[in-house]
DNA sequence: AAAATAATCAACCAAAAGGTTGAATAATGG
DNA sequence: CCATTATTCAACCTTTTGGTTGATTATTTT
């Protein structure tokens, strides 16, 4: 039953990624490479708190690291567990191209090539 | 300013697809191709009314269409929008790539190939 | 016409999400 | 050592989410 643990990963990482700010966060980081939590906050109009918070539900679903020097936490982006919604997305591309070869051959009731 | 409306698109197809049923949902609909909203919530162990709604998020967010013949509601599964989020991530992995490059130059200190 | 079926609408509820403010904790700088 | 800075923790609040039940609207069947 790893499915089971797969699905609540993959539910955890798009639900992170359905936030704005989160997005936003993310994109800063890619571009900017590890930042200070008090930097990423300066860029919005939430208290440092609201972000801090933020930081940690994308750190949760894996898409940033945190390295802890003295006071600072440095806080970098890991792109890797978006390639899960992609996975997903892939798969499901696949079974819908399954269904429409199938539907294909019903309706050119083509018998020969068994 | 459309890039706030494609935002606010973008972070309502993540959401629609974040909830483990309503991707349960996009799956059976892309592999038996459109069907009743009734059939579609005896795969489930809650009430039809929640997976009207579940349908519904999954309409505002355009990854299903509704075909009403007669008192059956046919629902069908639209796929087109998932690429939104693919498009999303390249671009978050170009913009990764880049910083990479400029980091490489600077670190490598080429200053003869510019 | 009456009964049954398919679906939504409306009101409600508990839990989660996203924000706030006010400590508390930990590291740095004078 | 003391003040400042960086960050999280905790409590609280409002809105959203995901579910329920009961009523309503359409359509079909008998």
């Amino acid at each position: 039953m790893v499915e089971q643990r797969d699905e609540q990963q993959l539910s955890e990482i798009l639900k992170a990624t359905s936030d704005a700010t989160r997005r936003s966060l993310l994109t800063t980081l890619v571009q900017a490479g590890p930042t200070r939590v008090t930097d990423l906050a300066n860029h919005y109009d939430m208290s440092l708190n609201a972000v801090s918070k933020h930081i940690k539900v994308l750190e949760a679903a894996g898409l940033v690291s945190r390295r802890t020097v003295g006071r600072n936490h440095l806080i970098e982006a890991n792109l890797d567990p978006i390639q899960r919604i992609d996975d997903w997305f892939r798969n499901l591309r696949s079974i819908w191209e399954l269904r429409l070869e199938k539907l294909d051959h019903l309706l050119t009731e083509d018998r020969n090539d068994d």
